[in-house]
DNA sequence: TCCGCTCTTGACCATTTGATCAAGAATTAA
DNA sequence: TTAATTCTTGATCAAATGGTCAAGAGCGGA
């Protein structure tokens, strides 16, 4: 017998579509609206489809929240990681840099999601921060700190230096309005469409903060 | 006849301390959990008040988030409004970096308040941003450049230096749960009680992202 | 003290929204 | 083709939530 029946665990082609379609307006949603601000009708609205027919392949709006967290994650992390105790340290910190403004300018929505979720507490990845984000950052941490030792570069804290790395690079994503507001809207080059914000719409009708009181 | 008996404009003696109250209790609820997952018998509990009469004080939740918003704005501007033209540049740009990261520390609820507002696109002070506080920016942008412009210091581009000087301050205020991670949760100095975050109790019971996917 | 105004709240309402269910449509494997 | 499985959705439910109302309690000026 060549092989025991399994109950089919292999994914259906309509399954592996639509959960990517799923998580593609998730990930825009809930980048614009928060987790609370954002609903399941949203969501599945932006991919045409049902409200019962998302809850098909997410059975609660959680899971739906965790999955765009894992799906983006990874990438979200990976200039860090690349960072090359053998390289160049100007080079490296130069490349990292470079990635994750990069990173910000073509997926604004990644930043803005982790952005919310950290700004109220971290509900979900409180353990992933520290746990192996944590390790992530205290393993560059020691190879930039190796850098100084040897003299490579200025004697800095890392942690505090990639600190300000990514408050720096994520600014802009996740203040976008602010920065194009105090810019003045003066076209900026690599614009991309759609900039993930709420429409003119969302704006409040009524009163509004328009001066200092 | 020495003055028309105007319809008592006077504002109570309750009626000062009750909206003070509010505000304080506003300030804690909307920078934890964001306008819409804040909810009006949250705040109303938080100051041991009835939904009904904090809603005589403030007819709708717009109107306390306006509120708080107002009466924030003006004393976390004042740091940069108090950059001095005639002050030695690097005197004056440390006070405010200094300012920045003491506003920062001692009341990072202001912080979050904000920065949850822009990040979801600003719907309540986006005609703030484009108008007084560009103009504010503006002016002292023109200020920054007239130094660079004297010698005083070096060529930089003066919005992005403040947008630089905003991020990393900010950044301890509003990724405070991130930055308590990866440093260990060691004990830092000046820290305060009651960071504004929500309990554990608020930290998602079931699934929940410990590790990379 | 007394009267008008301010303050307070329990009860209630309408809407939104996360989630369920049963029944039917589409797909797939034989 | 056919039968099992997967996919889809209209209808519906229960809870949460912003907001209202009427009626009573409390305060302050005369």
């Amino acid at each position: 017998m060549p092989q025991a029946k399994s109950p089919r665990p292999r994914k259906t082609r309509i399954q592996a579509q639509n959960e990517e379609l799923i998580l593609d307006a998730a990930l825009e949603v809930f980048s614009a609206y928060g987790f609370r601000g954002s609903t399941v009708d949203q969501i599945a609205a932006k991919c045409g489809m049902s409200k019962p027919n998302l809850l098909y392949y997410f059975r609660r709006k959680e899971d739906i929240y965790i999955a765009v967290l894992e799906h983006t994650l990874a990438s979200w992390l990976q200039p860090l990681r690349a960072l090359d105790p053998q390289g160049d340290p100007i080079a490296e910190l130069t490349r990292y840099i470079r990635a994750k403004i990069r990173m910000s300018r073509n997926n604004p929505a990644a930043s803005r999601l982790f952005a919310n979720e950290i700004l109220h507490g971290a509900p979900a990845i409180g353990a992933f921060l520290k746990g192996p984000l944590k390790e992530l950052v205290d393993e560059k941490a020691a190879v930039i700190r190796g850098w100084a030792a040897k003299g490579l570069i200025n004697q800095v804290d890392p942690h505090h230096l990639i600190f300000a790395i990514w408050a720096v690079t994520q600014h802009y994503a996740d203040f976008d309005v602010q920065v194009k507001a105090v810019l003045g809207e003066k076209k900026r080059r690599h614009e991309s469409r759609g900039d993930g914000h709420p429409r003119p719409d969302d704006q409040w009708p009524r009163k509004a903060l328009t001066r200092l009181p």
